[in-house]
DNA sequence: AATGTACTGTACCGTACGGTACACTTGAGA
DNA sequence: TCTCAAGTGTACCGTACGGTACAGTACATT
């Protein structure tokens, strides 16, 4: 097709920030990324139609041509955010230091994740309208939490942190470590109290928690002191 | 004042359900559980004036002379049930067993509490609307969250179950805890997905939690086996 | 020069919202 | 019987929404 001309349509009029949209090939990945900006910081019900317009600068007929409806748009940008997450998850690939240190760097990575602006805003959201719309908190949890602890999981699985341990116990002390990095953290940014969700936070949480992971799980309950 | 009449005005065109609502004195009360249900079930956004309306059987007139606005409501609805919620909670007293069933019991009471329908809806919508209600978010937090964290910590110093360890130390043990016992089933709830939300499956978590808590936290890191 | 495609701009539709106005009804007390 | 606070019923306001219609415009292809 001739993408190339998707690009700059009515050259004279041109809608809005022309070298600004990194990622924007065509009119309709130009749309979806001003789309999910203006869910991501309006959430859905407050994210109207003409506010999209105002900002890709098009009109409406065009986004509804795309789209067909503001439902299958919000479908589209969860989908596009949930997939950017995922691109920065996949790539970890832990140093090769000690365990406490991998999980020092594990546990920071995703920590900064789970708390960043984008996972805050997208998480309230399909919270916010998992009644309205559970197939997309469903994919949501699916893509999101879900697959964080499978990533612990197999982290531990693949660096044999608990030598001898059965795999219901390796996914049992996973829980305890996501529970412990994740939880206050996240339920303090996701309800708007700013303490605890700073960036540097993250890593102090992570190594707390790595610390107090490598010596209360990592040898059998009850083992010899370190 | 004459409250006994308020509960019946137009004798002969009552509204709705004059039986039922068991906690209604006066309209106001009234007003403000159907409100409750009403935002509970849709949400702020879908839970419109006339819908409270219809369930009231009043008039919009008597509902914004007693609260004002829609957000005044929506404030009070979120005291209502952080209220019960604390009621629930206030209750709570230990059997004099060992620890682990103490904490058992503990942890069953928190998890069924904080996967209760009621509180799952509270938190969808406290959490969706926490960008646009910033002080109803912090309002939850400290209610809800927060004080439940300070629960197991006040349990832990009281009944000594870290003989020898500091302050600190007992509140990051209390941060492992709820946090295992809470964040995966929370998530999964507050997402829609089904598993791991049940009843007895909050006992099951409770005992697991429990169990593991004692085996690897209420002794020094280390220690001999029991 | 003609044509098709992709998109724009604007005006508009039906609907529903939060909130208000106001005349009305009721039951209790004086 | 009169008054009055409390609440009712209804009609309505202004606004904004999601979504559609349609004529117009730029550009690549032919």
């Amino acid at each position: 097709m001739n993408q190339s001309a998707l690009k700059k349509p009515y050259e004279g009029l041109r809608p809005a920030e022309p070298a600004d949209m990194h990622e924007a090939r065509g009119r309709k990945s130009a749309i979806l990324h001003q789309a999910t900006r203006l869910f991501l910081e309006e959430g859905y019900a407050a994210a109207t139609t003409n506010a999209l317009v105002a900002r890709t600068g098009g009109s409406k007929s065009t986004i509804y041509s795309y789209f067909g409806s503001k439902e299958k748009l919000f479908g589209a940008v969860v989908d596009h955010v949930l997939a950017q997450i995922k691109a920065t998850t996949n790539d970890f690939d832990p140093p090769d230091g000690d365990l406490q240190n991998c999980l020092i760097d594990l546990g920071a990575k995703l920590l900064t994740i789970v708390l960043s602006a984008d996972h805050i805003a997208l998480a309230r959201m399909v919270i916010g309208e998992a009644n309205r719309f559970p197939e997309i908190g469903a994919i949501y949890h699916d893509h999101g939490p879900a697959l964080a602890q499978e990533g612990v999981v197999a982290f531990l699985l693949g660096h044999d942190a608990m030598p001898g341990a059965n795999p219901d116990d390796i996914r049992d002390a996973a829980e305890w470590f996501t529970g412990r990095l994740i939880h206050r953290a996240f339920i303090c940014a996701l309800c708007g109290s700013d303490d605890g969700a700073g960036p540097d936070e993250a890593k102090r949480i992570a190594r707390d928690t790595a610390s107090t992971f490598v010596r209360r799980f990592t040898k059998p309950a009850g083992g010899h002191a370190a």
